[in-house]
DNA sequence: CCAGAAGATAATGAATACAATCCATGGGGA
DNA sequence: TCCCCATGGATTGTATTCATTATCTTCTGG
């Protein structure tokens, strides 16, 4: 709970007071701390964070501007809610990336590239082994992230990594699938393989197929959670 | 014209200062007014739009969000200078929303889309006869931005349309090339034809095309614009 | 005459103050 | 009793003020 005032991992860099704030109240939302469609009362984040208004709501307007926040003139901002329709086109969307990120990075993957992804396939493994979810979901990220960063396109990383952020308020509602760990695995290992065999088509379509199924896998788990709880949170 | 900088069913809603300032410093960013690489002394924008720093300072935020401009810490904000070497990378990925755009507008087209598309494309029609490149250029970014609209995702969208307004500012680069107009308006009769026949992967792959020609003649224009002009402006 | 440093000046970063808007509560009238 | 409207509190939008940083000028020493 007290992960509110402190920051993360910025100490070194001078950035200025808004962006900081940033990455923390994105943070908070990504996280959860930050439910979706909760009021933001500027007042109330100001005393959290013991800044003044103005550069809170500078980085409120850049929250904006990434559709993490919705702002609402003359009546405050709300954390973007996560609406489970939304699920299918950010995916939709994400498909597409994927693809390029496929057709680029089996082009462009230098060796250095495969080991620092080798190491990381290793940690997803041994997640596994430990069943430990929350820790693949995390390197799940990391390892897509190296992946986009290897097609050397910035805009194309910066594009994906706001998408994998959009979605990632999402993955409490897939956080109990153990099966969909064993079989995401499996996928990667075939990732790996085109990769390392630098073959762009293949690795697209691959890329694609797993993002496809991320995408029905969260769906279907949206549908029972939602089943579930007759009305969800307000 | 007005159609750029926000979402044509807004124009009489009650905007928010910052909001306004957004969409006209991208205006004049997009339109030339204000070059890439040039300083953007608050001041001075203060007096031109008769507002105080602080909205101002915000939509500076929300700019850079967006990439328009950059924020240089203590430093003042710049427009963000176009990069020749940046266009690849932006066609790139635009590449990849083409060929998701072409999949699923070919799907999900209707009668109505296909009219109001019909009569952009009579209007790009006789641009090109009048060889009114102004024109063209503005009912093109017009035409695609309904193709757009059609994929019915609306992330798609709005990614789609920040990437055009990214291409827009290197427009003047290929200003003079007629030829290409005429070259352009034969593909988007391809594309037509393919979007009345609802073929997915035809649709996709020219509009794949159109952009990667589109990029070539752009990256070529450059090449020149450059080449003629030793040192580019500072 | 040039190089480096110290101070002046102007710009940005942040905080505070003021104005406008919204929401809720309560009173008056039908 | 119910509905409408007015008024008060709270919250957001904008302007102004203070603090900090960078840049330019100028002066001094080599």
């Amino acid at each position: 709970m007290e992960s509110w005032t402190a920051a993360p991992e910025d100490a070194d860099t001078q950035m200025s007071l808004h962006e900081t704030l940033v990455a923390r109240l994105r943070q908070l939302m990504i996280e959860g701390p930050l439910a979706s469609g909760q009021r933001i009362p500027e007042a109330e984040l100001c005393r959290r964070f013991g800044v003044s208004r103005t550069p809170l709501r500078e980085a409120l307007k850049v929250l904006a501007a990434q559709g993490f926040v919705l702002l609402r003139p003359n009546r405050g901002a709300i954390v973007a809610p996560v609406d489970p329709a939304q699920i299918g086109p950010i995916f939709e969307l994400k498909g597409a990336l994927e693809r390029l990120i496929g057709l680029t990075a089996a082009e462009r993957v230098t060796p250095a590239d495969l080991d620092a992804l080798a190491a990381l396939h290793l940690d997803l493994d041994a997640a596994v082994r430990r069943s430990a979810i929350e820790d693949y979901t995390r390197l799940n990220y990391a390892f897509h992230k190296a992946l986009a960063r290897i097609s050397g396109n910035a805009l194309l990383c910066e594009s994906y990594e706001t998408l994998q952020q959009k979605i990632w308020r999402y993955r409490f509602l897939v956080n109990e699938d153990f099966s969909r760990v064993a079989e995401s695995f499996a996928e990667h290992e075939q990732i790996m393989i085109a990769l390392r065999a630098r073959t762009p088509l293949d690795l697209a379509a691959r890329l694609e197929a797993h993002n496809q199924r991320t995408c029905d896998a969260m769906i279907e788990a949206a549908r029972k959670t939602l089943a579930d709880s007759g009305a969800p949170e307000r």
